[in-house]
Parts: C-alpha cells; structure tokens; sequence
RNA sequence: GGCCCCAUCGUCUAGCCCGGCCUAGGACACAAGGUUUUCAUCCUUGCGACAGGGGUUCGAAUCCCCUUGGGGUCACCA
C-alpha cells in the first residue's frame, strides 16, 4: 500500500510569483488532484534579507487567482504547521544537532579569506571548485575547544560512494559523491541552509513527490544524502524543463515578463494563462491545445513532462488568450473587460452600469479583435474623442482619398442619414436601407463604406459602421461625417 | 573549466520507454486563396523538422556509441 500522494509548492517571497514558479505549483497542484492526494504551501522564507511580506501575500493572491487550493499552507494552517520555514527554526537545529551528534555534520573554521583563496587557486590549476575538506579532519576536542572562542558553520560530510535517485521526468540519476561537496548546512550566524531546511522540512510534512524547476537538479543529490542520514523515506523526483526566453536561456526579464502578475495587469485570461503553461513542457495529447483546468487535472501526469527546455512562445500565447476571449460569454468578458477601460479612465463603473446594453453591444462586437481584456481600451478609445479633428489614421485617410467622389458621397449619405433618422435610428434597418440607397445611386460599396468608416472612428478596420452609428448616436455621428467631409475635400 | 542535463518543422509539441501502422501528425507564426462594407473572425491550401556520423537490425525518429550544438549548476541565495 503506498502511502498518500503529498505534494508541495515552497516559493521563496523574494520577489513577485514567476511564471515558470506558476508552472511548477500548477503541476504539483494537478498532480495532486488528480490522484486524490494533498497539495500544500510552504513559504521558504530563511533568507531574511531578501524576503517580504508583501512579495509574500503577492504569491499567494496569484496562485488563488489561478485557482490553486491548497490543503495546508501558511494562511489555512494544517498537521504539520507552521508553514514559513522561518517559524520551524527550532526543528531545523534539532536536525542538526541529531546529523552532528551522528558524525555526519562537522564544524568548519574556516575563514571567508581562505574559501576564497582556496577557490582561486583551484580556479587557476582548473580544478573542481569545492570545499576541500580540511576541517573535517579535525580532531573532536580541537573542534569542541575552537567553537568556544570562533565561529563556525556546520557542514555536511558527504560519504564516499555514489547518489541515485528516481526522476520521473529524466528517469534513474546517478552522481558520484565525490562531486558534491561538503556543503553548509548551518550558516555562522546559526541559521540553516535551505538545502537543509528543505529536506528536514519535507520529513516532516511527509512529502512524497518532489516537482521544481531543472535548476535544482545538482542540489538533489545533496538533499538526498540527507534523507540517507536521517534515515527517512526519499521522495521522487521530478525536475520540470526550464521555461526560456527566447534567448533559449533561463526565462529572465531581459527577454520579456516573467511575473505571472504582469501578464494579469495586461489582461490575459487566466484559463488562457493556465492553459499556455502547462503546455510548455506538457501536452494533453499530440492534437488538442485548448483544455480546461478539469482536463489538466485529470490527464495530467509526470511522466509525459518534455525533458528539453520551452522557449516562451509569446505569438502562440497571444493566439490562445485571444482564443479565450472568443469563447468567453458574453456577460463574463465585459465583466472582465470593465476594469481596464475603467483603468484607462475612459468610463466610470457607474457610467458602463448605467449603459449596459450599449456596453455590451460594444463589447459583443469587438471581442474577435481582442486578445486581451485591455486591449479593449485602444478599440473604443475613438467614441470618447472630440467629434470635431478625429485622429485619423494616415493609411486609413489615404485610402478614403483614393476615392474621386468622397465629399459628394459623405455629404449625401449624412442628409440620408439625417432624413432616414427622424424616426429612430436601428442599425439593422438602416443598414439593410443604406445598401439599398447606395445601389440606387450607382455606387459602389466601399465608396461611401470606406470614407464612412474613417469618419466615425478615424480607423481604416473596425466593426460594421452602422453599429458605430448607433454607439455614438446619430447626432455625433452627423457631426463627425460633416467635419470629415471638410477634411477630406 | 568541472559536474550534470538536453536535442523532432522558426516556436510549442505528438510519435521514442514496448523498433515496422511515419512518404513524421497537430498547433502558433508565415504565405496564398475564399467569405465580409473594412479590420478581425471563420474556412481551404501551402511552406516547413527526426543536429551530424557510426553501429545493432530484414527494418531506426524510435536502441547503443561518438561528435557537435544548446542549457543548468558550481554561495554562509533559494
């Protein structure tokens, strides 16, 4: 009988959640879920200089706003609490002084001058760069008489042999001991390493699966030696491929964002950003790339992880979001919309709740041009301009030029407009009406259609212009063809 | 540099573990065409890859070795 699936998520809060620190927890989350097992939520705060609150409390609204649970954590509590690494300090020296007691850990005198003379000269003679050991020859009464007047850290002593571990993405791992060496485990001030922490901490959770970043490939070996000491139950690996920039290094802010709230605050759908990340080093199948959180969750397993890094492909990201926007309904994406144009100061939230209809009608035929919810913003910008000089778009003038009779047409089509309007204004009956009209006259379409166009919204593309009529009223409407057709003599 | 990891279209990937169904499938991007009052959406089509070299085998994208290329990591950070 194996024991129950537990997995964790241990961000550090030294900065704002990252998008491939997003992956990992969606991974470990729907891993979890998927097998009825426990996610929770560690808080790897033992760099006091670095960590924050803020960056904290910024974490954890980002994974809730995934829609990440956890089943234990530092907000929610749990069995084995507390879960800030900080708050279990007592613990931790507790596992040292058991590693130490056992001979497995040793005091280290030696100065920061001589490490780094030390790996100078093994830099020069090309050597490995590593600690070499010289206080663990250390006699027991030497080490217990200079502790009493120097100060010290407290290092690991990584037995001969070699390391394995089970990986579930890159299968069986070996490393010789001889490479690792013998590292800090307790800082001089007395605070443990987090290579300590995380292992003494993962004992006591009962952690069973280890997913994180490719990065923490080379600290496994280190970490499972630990295990070995205590003589605790290794967990199995799983060390997801890095998310890259497009510089195919390390995903980092030179080559684009890497915080998940940055992609928030430009108005990504979260299904959208969920859905893209697991499909950088995953795949529900060889065919589908859209799937829903419930799909993930029941597809989803370790052992289909890519082992080769994902460069961030930002062009398919923007298809997908866009891609969510097309199906998202109605009602949901002008919710979602609002705060952007609120944001950008164009409405009030009281404003849109009092123009629902028109709002929605809006939002209802721009949605095809969207691929984020702020992108709504610039597509509407061109109702709140003044009617009078409109910002034209210079290839959009251009092309409205083209046409010989321009001012003619515009200046008939507003008297039509004005005439056909005194008794309401629907654009589909206008519409229907104004192609016949133009037929009468002998017109081509894009004759009237393409200066009109322009008129309203300054824009060469853009929604049918009847709807823009009604968006903007006839009145407006009037007073923004009259000004074009001046204009554009 | 040491150690470790990786290698299918430009990009994300399916196939690889358990060789034949692969004249290598899908998606994004790109190109062409169609629909449309324009843009966009949508539809159709096209372009496009098993890094190279050796083995093993009747047969290799799939197994083995080497080379090359890329990446990670070498803290009293996590």
């Amino acid at each position: 009988m194996n024991s129950p699936i537990r997995v964790r998520f241990a961000p550090s809060p030294t900065g704002k959640l990252h998008v491939g620190g997003a992956r990992t927890a969606l991974f470990n989350w729907a891993y979890a879920r998927g097998r009825g097992g426990k996610f929770l939520l560690r808080i790897e705060d033992t760099d006091p200089e670095r960590s924050t609150k803020e960056f904290e409390t910024a974490i954890l609204e980002g994974l809730r706003w995934l829609g990440i649970d956890w089943d234990e954590g530092p907000d929610v509590g749990g069995p084995h609490a507390p879960y800030h690494q900080r708050l279990r300090i007592e613990r931790h020296r507790e596992y040292a002084q058991k590693l130490f007691g056992m001979g497995r850990a040793y005091r280290c005198f030696c100065s920061r001058e001589r490490l780094e003379e030390l790996s100078k000269r093994q830099e020069a003679a090309k050597e490995r760069l590593a600690y070499d050991g010289l206080c663990r020859r250390l006699s027991k009464e030497e080490s217990e008489r200079r502790a009493a007047v120097e100060p010290f850290v407290v290092r690991f002593a990584v037995p001969a042999g070699e390391t394995r571990f089970l990986d579930h993405v890159r299968g069986e791992c070996v490393f010789q001991n001889a490479e690792v060496e013998d590292w800090v485990m307790v800082r001089s001030d007395g605070n443990p390493t987090y290579n300590f922490v995380v292992v003494c901490d993962d004992i006591d959770m009962e952690i069973t699966h280890v997913f994180r970043g490719e990065e923490h490939l080379v600290n496994t070996p280190k970490q499972v030696l630990l295990y070995k000491a205590f003589e605790a139950k290794v967990p199995e690996f799983g060390h997801l491929p890095l998310m890259l920039g497009t510089d195919k290094k390390k995903l980092s802010k030179r080559t684009g964002d890497t915080a998940l709230q940055d992609y928030r605050d430009k108005g990504y759908p979260k299904a959208a950003i969920v859905n893209f990340l697991c499909l950088q080093g995953w795949s529900i199948d060889g065919e589908r790339v859209v799937f829903s959180v419930d799909e993930l969750v029941q597809r989803f397993d370790i052992k289909d992880v890519q082992k080769a890094g994902a460069i961030f492909d930002l062009d398919k990201f923007v298809w997908l979001a866009g891609e969510y926007i097309r199906h998202e309904p109605l009602e949901a994406l002008a919710v979602n919309c609002a705060p952007f144009v609120v944001q950008a100061g164009l409405m009030t939230s009281e404003q849109i709740g009092a123009r629902v209809e028109w709002w929605l009608s809006i939002v209802g035929a721009e949605r095809e041009r969207l691929r984020t919810y702020a992108d709504l913003v610039g597509r509407m910008q061109y109702l709140f301009a003044p009617d009078e000089n409109l910002a034209f778009d210079a290839a959009g003038e251009a092309a409205a030029r083209k046409h010989e009779n321009r001012v003619a047409t515009l200046s008939a089509f507003h008297g039509w407009l004005a005439e056909r309007a005194k008794s309401g204004y629907d654009p589909a009956k206008v519409r229907d009406e104004a192609k016949q009209w133009v037929a009468a006259q002998g017109w081509k379409i894009p004759q009237l259609f393409q200066p009109l166009r322009l008129a309203l919204s300054g824009q060469m593309g853009g929604p049918d212009v009847f709807d823009m009529i009604g968006w903007l009223g006839v009145e407006r409407s009037l007073a923004r063809i009259a000004d074009a057709a001046r204009r554009l003599a």
